[in-house]
DNA sequence: TTGACATATTCCTATATAGGAATATTATCG
DNA sequence: CGATAATATTCCTATATAGGAATATGTCAA
């Protein structure tokens, strides 16, 4: 199998960098026309239009028409999903000395002094 | 170009749920055999190891060698960027009809009165 | 040494891009 | 209608998987 979809979730879709910049330009909730964020982010307008395209598919974005222009607004919400999942690892950068050693630690101390050897990838 | 690599940054790491799943397994901060975390999460061994290999390669896991066993432990440092991006849109699930909207709204009174059509994909 | 156990690595394949170039589509205007 | 502007879509290609199967590597124990 290949690598899932960038359409699939929200997780796939912020992975691509320039999709991330295309979102923190909407960041402050205004819409813009396509030609806006080409602008803002310096990449061609067709790499936009299909980043756009990959964002509203998963719902991180939404669209209106204006004319000969389409304006696209950011839908935080759906962003909502990525920012839970990583709360949940909060607290290793929140107390760094706190439980989380502490912890780790206590269950050494249960263990029969092994060599604990760390090793590069 | 093709898609970037998974092991690029955390961002195309975790994009994979399998791969999410298993650092929720070493969410407590403990030290975990391969064995363990295929136990947990269900898959086929060598599937954990690449997956682990992965994360290893972005710095979200480490290894120590524990005789014949490979202790694999969170890092969850290296999740902050994940975190910190996501909150730059906190205010959109926080404050559904506070800042965001009005300062929409507000927006949409300059403009002239022009046709708001949604659309679908 | 030999065998069993724990992990990693290699092969192979189907699939999905991201980017660049060119073109199609749709709307506005005179 | 014809030209122009704003976007979307199509083609093409190089690349990177995930998953399954099989195998290699490394370690411990008798």
């Amino acid at each position: 199998m290949a690598r899932a979809a960038t359409t699939l979730d929200v997780f796939n879709a912020v992975a691509e960098p320039r999709r991330r910049e295309i979102l923190d330009v909407l960041g402050d909730g205004r819409e813009r026309a396509v030609s806006e964020v080409v602008e803002a982010v310096g990449l061609p307008q067709p790499s936009v239009s299909k980043h756009l395209s990959v964002l509203l598919k998963v719902g991180v974005v939404t669209v209106t028409r204006n004319g000969q222009m389409r304006m696209y607004r950011l839908n935080g919400n759906n962003l909502k999903p990525v920012y839970d999942w990583a709360k949940t690892f909060e607290q290793y950068w929140t107390h760094q000395l706190d439980r989380i050693k502490e912890r780790a630690e206590q269950k050494m101390l249960h263990r029969r002094p092994d060599n604990n050897n760390q090793e590069e990838s």
